[in-house]
DNA sequence: TGGCCAACTCAAAGCGCTTTGGAGAATGCG
DNA sequence: CGCATTCTCCAAAGCGCTTTGAGTTGGCCA
């Protein structure tokens, strides 16, 4: 059934029907009515693809995963971020357009996409600190959003969480309960949001005077194996951390597994504290837990952040023109029980 | 720039610039090179929403990924199958259309993906026994595969895992270090690769004839929680298996968790064996680690059957009234250091 | 020379929808 | 009553591509 079979079959024009159902105030309402009505019935749905040649608009919007590292490793935590956004882009009636690419291959796919203009706007996640892809969309006059922000974040809409504020806190913490030896396993330093999160140790450790130390500073792709690796290195050496600060909450695991290999026991004899991004088969929200959370952590929850950068795109769609919308919000530093006092 | 710019700039037809574009043999190989030129040059780009409509086809496949549990929990398991697929389309020139949606909505996602036409097929997720994805789909005529069974496999495609033989071997595996208290962290048994599981986890059991504790079994949605709160609560009852067979790697983190909380050494004084989808970021492959694998599992990759899965897939859309293909690989069991023998 | 076939190329008809620019009918106003 | 509005509804022109069916060449053979 199409549009054309349809008001042949009501006797009306396409023009009517089309109005009609499209919401178009130049149709009476008793004939809108009487049209919705043998819609329905005759399961008419308006064929998307002619609609969307029609007017233009993809009413879809794209998202290049990236793939990390010379693995293309699948960050799990776009899964949750995804999730979010698709939510939203579900209730608005448009399409999620998934593409993954290795890194380099990002410029390629989000030109592909302006350039057959499949998607309405395009997502941008894990910007590094002067990430080209921006220019380039721009360039594309492509509308997008960028989830992170670069070292020059004026000109382009963007959302991200206060980084340097969470691992300033995180640090603190661990300060706080006399914690001196304190290593930081941060994600890839190639990233902004790595950046930042590093500037937030450094800046607490250095407000204390406490001096970092090098060899205690790692910056990978944030798997369990690096978590682990790293804080075998560290806890092996003659000199050994009593304190983690990891980037999420999957290195932090590698961590917990090294220590307790060593008959460590976490929350006593190690402390960590870690970024949880609240990813949801992880579940170190405590909700339900009596005991509390695992991990002490600075917590935002990528999927409350998918939800948020898909509303501001949707926004940026509807007026390509007004003036960048950014947000930033703050972490929720929640106490579990993967930290306690220095040992003596 | 489009099709008609392009051919009145050549002086040529727009449906020999067209055919010759798109490779068909009417044209002149001169004159194709011509053209192929002329569109390189000028940047031109077919507009896919015209070519979706003319063609009839999306040049998409849609995915439907279920959110599961009341809380609507994100798998990261499908973020690497879906990387696995992604990669495939994107070489085939498909786009990924994602859909997130609650169980229950996933039937209404299905019948606008059909009726809206916006996908030449869909991939299926998580099949239950009797899963009524499979008739609708059927019904719709709308091509699909079926990641997993169902009960009653015979009539459509689908690609799976050897589910009872893997659970099987892990459970002998266990017998023959000598443990006899054997638990069972399932997935939710709703869904069928749960079942399976089971029945390779008894079939073992039984031919030691060694029974079940039924206290000791759980089959419950798969997260990190699940599994700690379930082996916390086995391991302080008066009577505690000595062994874990638990359904994913994510749980089987929350049971090394419990363990390590009560001072027991996973690989020692507790074994844990699991199912290794070989997520990325999990990195249980033991590659560049010198230690070997954290958990002993029943690997199977599951990008690569993302990956499989989605070339079968293909292979549907361009003939769907051929035989259901199906396919079913076999698990790899590998030795990690979550293993040992019974303590005595 | 005429006729026929291959090799090229083209005009035009869709694909199914939205949207522009009216047209006719009903209503309001002086 | 006549004219201007306001409602309703319509015909037709796109959107940019593919594809059908129909030429138009030029070469080759009888």
């Amino acid at each position: 059934m199409n549009l054309r079979e349809l008001s042949e079959s009501l006797g009306l024009s396409q023009t009517t029907v089309s109005r009609a159902l499209n919401g178009y105030p130049e149709v009476r309402e008793e004939t809108r009515l009487r049209i919705q009505a043998a819609a329905e019935a005759a399961g008419y749905t308006p064929n998307s693809r002619a609609r969307r040649l029609a007017t233009g608009r993809s009413m879809a919007i794209g998202h290049v995963m990236p793939l990390t590292g010379r693995e293309e490793l699948v960050n799990p935590i776009f899964a949750d971020f995804i999730a979010g956004a698709g939510e939203v882009y579900a209730r608005e009636g448009y399409d999620l357009l998934l593409s993954m690419v290795p890194a380099e291959g990002a410029e390629a796919a989000y030109r592909q996409m302006a350039a057959n203009a499949s998607v309405d706007a395009v997502m941008v996640q894990a910007p590094t600190l002067d990430d080209p892809r921006i220019a380039l969309l721009q360039d594309l006059g492509l509308p997008f959003l960028v989830h992170g922000r670069t070292a020059n974040p004026s000109t382009y809409s963007w959302f991200d969480v206060a980084n340097v504020r969470a691992f300033r806190r995180a640090t603190d913490l661990l300060l706080d309960l006399g914690h001196r030896k304190i290593a930081l396993l941060n994600g890839q330093e190639t990233l902004d949001f790595a950046l930042r999160r590093r500037r937030g140790f450094e800046d607490a450790m250095a407000a204390r005077n406490v001096a970092v130390t090098p060899q205690w500073m790692r910056a990978e792709v944030m798997t369990e194996q690096y978590g682990y690796r790293a804080a075998c290195e560290m806890l092996d050496a003659e000199m050994s951390p009593t304190a983690f600060v990891v980037s999420s909450i999957i290195p932090a695991i590698g961590v917990r597994r090294a220590a307790g290999e060593r008959g460590l026991r976490t929350g006593r004899d190690i402390s960590i504290i870690c970024h949880d991004d609240a990813l949801s088969y992880m579940g170190n929200d405590g909700l339900n837990a009596p005991e509390g959370p695992a991990f002490t952590a600075t917590r935002s929850s990528i999927r409350a952040a998918g939800r948020r950068c898909a509303e501001i795109l949707l926004r940026l769609i509807d007026d390509p023109d007004q003036p960048p919308i950014q947000e930033l919000w703050e972490t929720e530093l929640t106490l579990g029980r993967s930290t306690g006092p220095a040992p003596t």
